[in-house]
DNA sequence: AGCTTGTCCTGACTGC
DNA sequence: TGCAGTCAGGACAAGC
């Protein structure tokens, strides 16, 4: 589906329910319509406050009004985010939503069942994370951070139950500490008031190659897996 | 069916 | 200095 596609159908509409759902927001609008926005890389909500900012930019793809008259820009720069509009109750036409995972700072997101999904590919693990189907909302940046904290070499392809247990508790801290910090602006991310995330400071492997591992002192390798950017120890990450 | 690869998009950066 | 070439990546479609 284009990423773009029939977004004019939300016009007029009211968002009666908002909610998220791994790295997408669903609203359901009056209209009997679903409006899925997903900020892609470079995409960023932005208020109209008194920060100074008034919207007057060329890579603002769509603005909301919202209940005190004030306004919400969704700007994306290269157009790699997704504002798309749907029949009511058929947002899971998306395929990734359709076959998304669980939440994974939810109760829903065992040892058990991730470990399972985890044995059910012949994939890499690393680009089987960034499908979102064994858990939601984990992208490269945490990609890299959790497998490198569960010492996992992003190209295993056969995670046995304790590697398995260690990647699922490292995926939930890397997570519970970055929102913590209000995220990970390593380019482009701002919150809604154009300030940046505090977590590219604390960030161990993602972007790190050349640097000592800070477990052991080897430096970090930079490569590609899956056809991303992929930064990794290769003394302590098995 | 499952996995891998290519595509989109554009500002920032690199090298000659 | 200017300009061409390269890089970054979330989701998805195409191809094996």
């Amino acid at each position: 589906m284009p990423r773009y596609d029939r977004a004019r159908d939300a016009e007029g509409g009211r968002v009666d329910d908002l909610r998220r759902r791994g790295k997408y927001l669903i609203a359901d609008l009056d209209t009997d319509r679903d409006l899925i926005l997903h900020l892609g890389m470079t995409g960023i909500l932005r208020w109209r406050g008194e920060d100074g900012w008034d919207g007057s930019d060329p890579y603002v793809r769509a603005t909301i009004e919202l209940d005190d008259g004030s306004l919400l820009d969704f700007r994306d720069v290269r157009r790699f985010g997704t504002f798309v509009v749907t029949p009511a109750g058929e947002h899971q036409r998306l395929p990734t939503l359709a076959s998304l995972g669980p939440e994974p700072l939810s109760g829903a997101f065992t040892r058990e069942g991730f470990h399972r999904a985890l044995s059910s590919t012949r994939q890499q693990v690393k680009p089987f994370l960034l499908s979102q189907r064994p858990v939601a909302g984990v992208g490269n940046i945490y990609a890299d951070e959790a497998l490198w904290r569960a010492r996992i070499r992003p190209t295993a392809r056969r995670i046995g139950r304790a590697r398995s247990d260690r990647l699922w508790h490292a995926i939930r801290t890397v997570l519970a500490e970055s929102i913590e910090r209000e995220g990970t602006t390593f380019r482009d991310y701002q919150m809604v008031n154009g300030e940046s995330g505090r977590n590219a400071d604390f960030l161990v492997a993602y972007g790190q190659g050349g640097r000592p591992c800070p477990r052991c002192g080897e430096p970090m390798r930079k490569g590609v897996v899956g056809g991303r950017g992929t930064t990794w120890c290769a003394r302590c990450q098995r």
